[in-house]
Formats: C-alpha cells, structure tokens, sequence
DNA sequence: ATCATATCAATCAATAACAGTCAAAACCCT
DNA sequence: AGGGTTTTGACTGTTATTGATTGATATGAT
C-alpha cells in the first residue's frame, strides 16, 4: 500500500469515526508500528488531525469549527470598537432596545457601567445583562435555534407595548440602493418593530456588511445612525450626510 | 478505550443527565476506578466539568448558586425519576408549560422523545429545548438574576394567552395544612396563572420540600397532582388520596 | 453526635505507547 | 542492471497511562 494512500485512508476514517486508535491501524492498513505512527506524524505536521495518545482524532469537532467561522480577531475587535462608540451617548435613565447579534453583543460590556433598563430579544445577552447586573426584560416568543434569538408575532406584539430612547440594532446587509437588509423575514419584522418604538436607533455594523443586499428590507438608510469602522470610501459611495456617525478606526 | 475518547464520552453524557456518579463511569468506560477519578481530575483542571463527591456535575447547570445547594447524587437522582414518572402522561401533539427550577430541567430529556409544543419561563430550559428540537416559546418579562427565570407582570399576561394540556411545576414548600407554597411573589404569581391556564398541573417536588412552608401559598395541596420519590410517611401525613400520583423510589 | 460505608487523593509497579536510530527492502531513474 | 533515494520495519531507551493498594476523608443512617 501506497504511503499516500494509507495516508487517505487514515483521514477517511476519522471523518467518520472522531478518532482511531494506532493498533487498529495497523491492522486495517497492514503497515507496521512505526509506519503508521509516521503516518500519523506527518498528517499533524500538514494539520489534518491532531495526534493523541494512542492514535489521534479530528482536528476540530462540529462544534468547534462553526465556532471559528467569522470569528478573525479583526472582526471582534472591531465589533468592539463599534459597540463602544454607539454605547458612548447613553445616558443613565435610559431604556434601551438591544437587538440580538454578536456586535450587539459587544455592547453590554459598555452598558452594564451604566444605570439603564435594557430590552432585548437575544438570550445570550440577556442573560449576559442580568449577570451584570443590568435591569432586563426579554422578549417572549419564540426562538431561532441558531441565533438564540426570540422572534415571532408574540415578540412583535410584546415590543408595541415598549418605547425606547435608544435602539441598537445589528444588520447584514448594507447597501446604498437597497437600504438595511437581512435575511429572516422574522428578524426584520422585529427590528422594524423596535425603529418604531424607538426615538432614536443606530445600527452597527462592522465594514464586512457593506454593499451586502439580503432578503428582506427592514429600512432605509437614513432611518438610523450608521455606527461603523468602515472608511471614507464607503462615506461617500453610500452618500452618508452628517448625521450618520462614523467611527475611524 | 483512548484517554480522549474516554473524556469525551463522560463529558457528552453529561450533556444528557447534570450529573454522572463514578461507579457509572467505571461500568460504562470499562476503565478502573483510579482511571476514571484521573480523567474527572483532568476535565475539572481543564474547565469541562465541577467535580461533586461520587462523580461530576456540569459545569453550568441551571443556576450555580443554586446548584451548589444540593446537586448530591441522590438529589439528582431523586429529581430524574421524579421527572420521567410526570412526563409519562404526555402524549404527542399536546401543548404544555414548564416551570423554570431544576427539578423541571430534568423534564427536557424526556420530553424531547416527544413531538410537543413547550412553553416556558425558564431561560436554560428554553435554550436546552430548542437544541433539542423542541418546539419551544418562551414567556417574556423581567428576569430573576439568581434563578434565570422569567417573572413579573409581562410574563403573567402572555402566560394568559396560552392554554396547556399539561403544566410541571416546581415548588419549594409542601405542606398539610399551608398547602403548596415558594419564597418569590412573583415565581408564585405565574404559577398560579400556569395552573388556572392547564388543564392539568403536577407539581414536582423530592423529598427535601415536604413538610416545609415558604412565603407565598400558591395553591391547595389537590389542586395539583403531586409528583414525587418521597413514601409512604409522607403519604399518610398529608393526607393524600389516590389523585395524586406517587412514584415509589 | 457516632458509626459503618463509600469515596477520595496519593503512591507504585506494570504495561502500553512514545521518539529516535539504523539497516534492510522497495522504489526510481538512467 | 546498478547507484542513489525513499520508505519501511525492527530495535532502543524513555515517557505516559493504567489499575491495585494504601490510609485519609466525606457521606448517610441510626
């Protein structure tokens, strides 16, 4: 058998099985000890799998790797940059409209100094907000897995009865003909449910989003303060007047 | 068995059940005593998991203040069979309303084997059925930092607008003469509107809350079925007839 | 509070897996 | 076919993991 081969066949027994054992390659495989155990060396080397006493196993499990993706360390700072500069006209006495999202996310660090109550539909940062202290209602209704976000009519209907003087608001989509999109029709009903009830809203955004169009429209650009690190080239293609703020990063 | 592929397993079962006991492990792993002890060592070490006296808990259960009160082995225990004896009765397509509390938690496994519509007040509770697939709603409203539960007057109303077949409560205090009673005004508030809303209502309790009267009375003893692990002393000082269901340890 | 039992941490010897080295075998090119 | 390279399998001493055993500690029942 063919060192490539055995090779392929070592990687294609661990995308189905989590992880193998040296002895049980060297039977399937009919190479010896050391082969194998060199085998194994130089897949680590190259980063397809990761040795372990005794054998090795995947590099990254399911969980791990969706964990990775969109997650550079430019973005999170970035994010952070954003949630602080949105957060920074926050007075105490507010009550505030916090849309689920990681950049939204960033902001609780920033709110939790000050004396506000927060309503939010994302649970992580509800619960992220109670920790800290934070005065918190949670939407009720009912939950997208993937985001942990709350959504649906009974969401909606939940936020009528609030008026916000501050909402911050994530968003995919950016575009200067197409406005604010994203892309559950779900999540837009309850954004432009918050804009609705709230004097002022902001919508932070990190420069990956721009001239990204997605399925549903929530609103128009001018409805809401741009928060961003984006640059001036984007200032000008996307026609931003004053008061749109945007933050150099 | 490989050390890695030991420790995942003990930490996926833990996923399933808040606590596993060492003896189990050992039978389960087909590993010694002194291995499996390493390897609890090792996840704690890492942050994985809480080691207890006889085995491990999670390491974020529903609430860790709480959990520190009694998450023994035979609490845990008490709490599944308590569980799995109430969620017998549910068949599929019925629409149902979970308490927030641990004993509740321990509902979920169960319950997911079935196709049910869940509404909830606990914030862990909700999380954990929709990575289950359940289809879950969870009530709105102020959040109660220590217990992670939803409360006050929002959630009151919104828990009115829905009917249930069937709805497991905890409870705190059991007693003959003051009937069924918990420390929070508002936790007992939404109990009650969950009972008035179901057409049936089980309260589950271990042995721990007999004979105790907390601060607020949240019904008479047979206006619920009482579910639970403690015996025939109970049994008789309560006075308890054949509609409450017991389910012998 | 006290005792019986179960669980614990710590230690140790036996075993299994390890990296490194080297000579034989297989391979490749002319 | 022959010289040089690569790959392989056996062997070495070293290290990691394991299960049994010890006395200490915690738990639950009386």
């Amino acid at each position: 058998m063919l060192t490539e081969e055995r090779q392929a066949a070592i990687l294609a027994l661990l995308e189905k099985q989590q992880v193998v054992k040296s002895k049980e390659l060297v039977e399937q495989l009919d190479a010896s000890e050391s082969t194998v155990r060199r085998d194994l060396a130089t897949l680590e080397a190259e980063g397809e799998l990761i040795r372990i006493h005794g054998g090795a196993k995947k590099k990254y499990t399911i969980d791990e790797e969706e964990a990775m993706e969109d997650k550079t360390i430019k973005n999170v700072h970035d994010k952070r940059l954003i949630a602080k500069k949105a957060v920074s006209t926050v007075q105490d006495g507010e009550t505030i409209y916090l849309d689920a999202g990681s950049t939204t996310y960033e902001c609780i660090e920033f709110l939790a100094a000050k004396k506000v109550t927060v309503v939010t539909n994302g649970i992580p940062h509800a619960v992220a907000l109670v920790e800290k202290g934070v005065n918190t209602i949670l939407i009720g209704g009912q939950i997208k897995p993937k985001t942990k976000a709350v959504v649906g009519a009974t969401a909606s209907a939940q936020l009528e009865q609030y008026q916000f003087t501050d909402a911050f608001l994530g968003m995919n989509g950016i575009h200067s003909t197409y406005g604010l999109t994203t892309p559950d029709v779900e999540e837009a009903a309850l954004k432009k449910t918050a804009l609705q009830q709230a004097n002022q809203s902001y919508v932070l955004a990190d420069a990956s989003k721009f001239d990204k169009v997605h399925f549903v429209r929530v609103c128009e650009l001018d409805d809401a303060i741009l928060v961003t690190t984006a640059g001036n080239p984007w200032i000008e293609r996307l026609d931003l007047d004053d008061k749109t703020m945007i933050w150099e990063a």
